[in-house]
DNA sequence: CAATATGCTACGGTTCTCGTATATTACGGC
DNA sequence: GCCGTAATATACGAGAACCGTAGCATATTG
């Protein structure tokens, strides 16, 4: 499997790819503890504030969906959407076409501060963007959501067993 | 500031810009569902499993140096550090510079665990990396540092009140 | 050498987590 | 339409985690 004679042209190639990975993974502890830091600015805790985001990415969505894509139990989902209606962050209206069901939807005002927390590094990288062509650009995104995908993925298959 | 009349480039490059902030919230979302899951599996919080990273990644350390790269109380800290250590993940072992501090080190066998619950990711991250030419992948790699730094630095600012 | 600062942990009150139970509603077969 | 089963959300409670404070040991400073 491995080659026994690895020449340069090889050895940089390896070099490259690992040194991606590498910066993926420092990347994914830097958005954490970016993460936990704003969260303690607004008092949420850092899975609070996890669920928050993925409930303004991803539009309105029920308690159960949310769950599976934060991961978390279904009874710690209940407590963190008490924690967000509770401090204005997020509200549940009953979805209408299922009466068991809740819709949980991000509230605009609060939202305002966050972006303000998060201002120092979406500055930052609009700098670094702004040293690269649109074609560069538009491929540093394809990579992202790739990679993104990835993750998904590997998440998923993690979790069915 | 914001243009009047915005021509269609700059259009073009507005939008690549903001789908590259886009991909980087949605990849550190899924990075964390991944630490989420593999820390399911093996019975670690998900601040273990990110504290654990970070020892793996820089070193030996101290709790208190640990405590601040993970943005955690220090009491906290001493918690995570007892069940790494009671599962056998880290050893800490007496600072000899200095008669206070302790050193934490991660332990070489469970880290074999770690690395097959994070093997799928990694062989996918490999597979997007095959499409890339050499050039390309060391721009990703120092996109991806340049952009961690840019998260270290505003984690400090927001740290540091 | 005193005074202060630092590193780490113990303790304890408050809060969070998550398995289970429960109430309500959907859905499928007949 | 009816009944059994599945699904959605929450309540409850035992165990665990978090973190402010206090305490001890050691460094460092003046």
């Amino acid at each position: 499997m491995t080659p026994v004679a690895s020449g340069d042209a090889d050895r940089r190639r390896r070099r490259a790819t690992v040194e991606v990975k590498q910066g993926l993974r420092e990347l994914g502890a830097e958005l954490t503890l970016l993460n936990r830091r704003v969260g303690a600015r607004l008092g949420l805790k850092d899975v609070d504030l996890d669920c928050l985001d993925l409930i303004n990415a991803h539009g309105p969505l029920s308690p159960t969906a949310l769950a599976r894509r934060a991961g978390l139990h279904a009874a710690t989902t209940t407590g963190v959407l008490d924690r967000l209606e509770r401090a204005g962050w997020v509200a549940r209206d009953r979805d209408p076409a299922d009466r068991r069901a809740f819709l949980v939807r991000a509230l605009r005002d609060r939202n305002a501060e966050l972006l303000e927390l998060f201002a120092g590094m979406n500055s930052s990288v609009e700098r670094i963007c702004a040293d690269y062509e649109d074609a560069d650009l538009e491929r540093l995104a394809d990579f992202l959501r790739r990679t993104a995908d990835a993750g998904r993925n590997a998440s998923e298959e993690l979790a069915g067993n």
